[in-house]
DNA sequence: ACAAATCTTGTCTATTTGGTCAAGTTTTTA
DNA sequence: TAAAAACTTGACCAAATAGACAAGATTTGT
């Protein structure tokens, strides 16, 4: 009983997955602010730590660690449109979603801004994802909002636009931080912020879609 | 009478005029798709078919080439709203300003794509347009809106998250042009994508404001 | 027509950057 | 504890790139 140090046992792995992760938070910041390009291994190294060298030692290359950024970022894409049928209750799901929507962008504004300028770039690493798991998710969401308006649970609104809405609007607040700090002259987006946020955008996409304000 | 082409009289500045708009173009269409390290003045100057070094004439730098796109974005900016006063009827001003920004994106996508990755950036060289003119603007609309609201015109709604929706929901088409296009089922987006989105947009932006659809 | 201004372009250079490598150090396994 | 595996790191290199420059060509004003 003499180790004093809090941690695990020793395996092979266990520092690649840390130094993996220290990198990895580093890329995201550097790709999110300075782009693919622009981001150079070398300021990645710095951020994380790490001599030039390691980064090389644990990603292929500077593609390889922007792909693993990626992929990082679709792994939180969110679930809580997932297990959607059409017996629930539009209003509190489109609630659901829009609170997490604003959530990611505020808890994961450096993952937000990637992924936008990836899209921003043409996707050409989103084209396997945008194709496969996203157009199934996608299609599946889109049946259960027909299915609600032809039950007369909503409005007569084209769900694909409904949901760029919804996009759009949310992930602004991590996309266009400088100019909505600007308008509310803030220097930095409290959760209060977010609130308002989220409070104005449930508040126009419910009655906008013929929907009663959800309680939960 | 012998001049066939219809050129008009030769001025200095005239060539200029044109080359530079011809860079101009080509540099727009560049940092919009690989970001301003990512576009080299090379591959900016072969786009815009002219030796390399003419670009350096025409330009201090790239930074210079940079600015100039930035401003002439900045000089598209659109003036829907900038005549507005309590007096007019908040459904068909949302109206036209919707159908702008719609358009705006259709028409400008690349535009819109350099504007939003230099706000991803963080908006390092727009900070002075952003205190300044951008400031102004949205101070002046903002006190119509809460006048609108003032006067029982509209829901109350916080104005600027409504903006940021507008924003946001009208942008995507250009910023997000290859999710879109997935979602839609569309090589491209035609005229008859962007005009359901803009009837989307308008439908659930003015309804949630407690506004009947205005036809003008 | 002629000089001045404007414009064009090939070439050269300093710097940055992604990536390699081999020699060392630490951690794990047996 | 000793060999093996995993990890660290400084030094080095080839390619790409922003920018400078000078000489030549074209256009403009007189």
């Amino acid at each position: 009983m003499s180790r004093t140090a809090p941690r695990g046992p020793y395996k092979p792995g266990r520092i690649r997955q840390k130094s993996e992760q220290r990198i990895l938070s580093a890329a995201t910041a550097a790709f999110a602010q300075h782009g693919f390009t622009g981001a150079s291994m070398q300021s990645i190294a710095d951020a994380a730590s790490v001599p030039k060298a390691n980064v090389h030692y644990y990603f292929k290359n500077k593609l390889g660690v922007y792909t693993a950024v990626l992929e990082n970022i679709l792994g939180l894409w969110d679930t809580v449109l997932n297990d959607l049928t059409i017996n629930d209750d539009p209003a509190i799901a489109l609630c659901r979603y829009i609170d997490a929507k604003i959530d990611f962008s505020r808890t994961h504004p450096e993952e937000s801004r990637v992924f936008a300028k990836e899209m921003l770039s043409g996707a050409p690493h989103l084209q396997e994802f945008l194709e496969a798991d996203y157009g199934q998710w996608l299609d599946a969401r889109l049946t259960i909002f027909r299915a609600w308006i032809d039950a007369g649970k909503m409005d007569a609104i084209d769900p694909a636009h409904l949901l760029f809405m919804i996009w759009g609007s949310t992930q602004h607040y991590a996309d266009f931080a400088p100019q909505v700090k600007q308008s509310l002259h803030a220097e930095i987006l409290q959760q209060a912020h977010f609130d308002a946020a989220a409070k104005t955008v449930k508040q126009v996409i419910l009655k906008g879609c013929g929907l009663a304000i959800a309680s939960p």
